[in-house]
DNA sequence: CGAATATTTAAGTTGACACTTACGTAAGAA
DNA sequence: TTCTTACGTAAGTGTCAACTTAAATATTCG
């Protein structure tokens, strides 16, 4: 849980992610879409892939990324239930707060 | 965007949030729940309110922080709108491969 | 086998971040 | 006004995280 945020928190890391939302990717061509090195690059794959957000195939010596959806929804699923609840209330509140002034 | 993401990749603020959340409280109350300076929290206080993730209301030398639950909500939104759409396909093309093996 | 390719791992540097203690500020009480 | 309470800010420290370049690993090709 931590791990996911930690690695969420980081432009770079999403943005890989979006790229692997869809369609797998070799590392390296990964990497093309970034002005770092490529070990920078697999290194932030490599928090991807410790926080379950992204999985790898490999074939040869290339190594194919693809996001886990299911990691990312788990995020949502973490702030329903850490505030979700009490959020919930609130909405409620601030509606029948709302339905009152009308 | 980011600056709320990384506020959330701590668990001393996500606590606080939690704290914070259904009812307003004082910063030195919610230092006292935290095994650190005062000055540590308040720090922590500040990146949560430039994150706008808290709201705070002065009484005197009282400072009564709370919760902002739509920017807790709009981490949801951003989950959903960065990778939500995709997120929706890829749940339909599971689901209707999962169909196809019933 | 030896060379080339794809990628990770190792080692080192820099900057950010979470703390600490000490100090500053502002409001209320005596 | 002086003391106290409730905070925040400043300055300094240690750790961690994001890079870099160089080296290691593993696979394929000639």
């Amino acid at each position: 849980m931590d791990d996911v945020l930690r690695a969420l928190a980081d432009a770079t890391r999403r943005k890989i992610i979006a790229l692997v939302w869809s369609r797998e990717r070799l590392a390296g061509d990964i990497a093309g879409y970034f002005d770092m090195s490529r070990p920078a690059v697999s290194q932030h794959l490599k928090v991807l892939l410790e926080a379950g957000l992204v999985f790898v195939r490999a074939d040869g010596t290339r190594r194919y990324y693809r996001a886990n959806p299911e990691s990312v929804a788990a995020v949502r699923v973490m702030l329903d239930s850490y505030w979700g609840d009490r959020l919930a209330l609130l909405k409620a509140a601030a509606e029948a707060e709302h339905a009152k002034e009308t």
